[in-house]
DNA sequence: TTAAGGATCTCCT
DNA sequence: GGAGATCCTTAAA
């Protein structure tokens, strides 16, 4: 899975919905390892009906809320019950850019268009039923790309996991303007 | 059935 | 740089 996440930098995510497609290629990723990962939500070894995707085997979406209101959208990458996940925080549109604009409103910076997990998963229509959606369908699939320099650094949002939240699973393209912003500035 | 918390984003200063 | 939004999931009684 770690080897797995710095390939996803380059590829490009699409993804078909009644009201259009939208595509763009992945500029951001942080990799999760449960059950010893403090901060995936397999931690501890825990299967629930929320995370039941992060058990199947790779290459099935996982897609959860957080804070009532923001989607995040993950490829699954472990074998059948190891639950591993790439969450994919930021991508440079291709396609769809009017539908893209359309479902996140007026926006004051060109950039937050997809510039973060909650973010892209509203540009791309990515909801609940997407939740175990293997990434080969006509819905949702990966295109290979030009392979990109993958820089490490901390992963976001996970303070509290001590130790865990310091492993360099973080991978982005440094310079591209649709990587997050991290609070704390990207080591490397 | 109830209570508590969360892998974030946005606006305002 | 800081605080509020908002609903789903989980654990416990």
């Amino acid at each position: 899975m770690l080897t797995v996440a710095p390939e996803c930098l380059g590829k490009v995510l699409v993804v078909q919905r009644p009201d259009g497609v939208a595509a763009g290629r992945i500029v951001e990723v942080e990799a999760y390892r449960g059950p010893e990962d403090r901060a995936a939500h397999s931690f501890g070894g825990r299967h629930t009906a929320r995370n039941h995707s992060l058990w199947c085997a790779g290459g099935v979406a996982y897609v959860f809320l957080v804070y009532g209101l923001h989607w995040h959208l993950n490829l699954v990458t472990g074998l059948e019950g190891e639950p591993q996940a790439v969450l994919i925080r930021g991508v440079e549109p291709l396609l769809g850019l009017e539908l893209m604009r359309q479902r996140r409103g007026p926006l004051r910076d060109e950039h937050a268009l997809t510039s973060g997990p909650g973010k892209l998963a509203r540009a791309f229509g990515v909801a609940r039923d997407l939740d175990g959606a293997a990434f080969t369908s006509e819905t949702l699939f990966l295109l290979d790309g030009p392979r990109l320099p993958a820089k490490r650094s901390a992963r976001i949002g996970v303070d509290d996991a001590g130790a865990w939240a310091r492993r360099p699973w973080r991978y982005f393209v440094a310079g591209s303007p649709w990587v997050s912003r991290a609070r704390t500035s990207a080591a490397g």
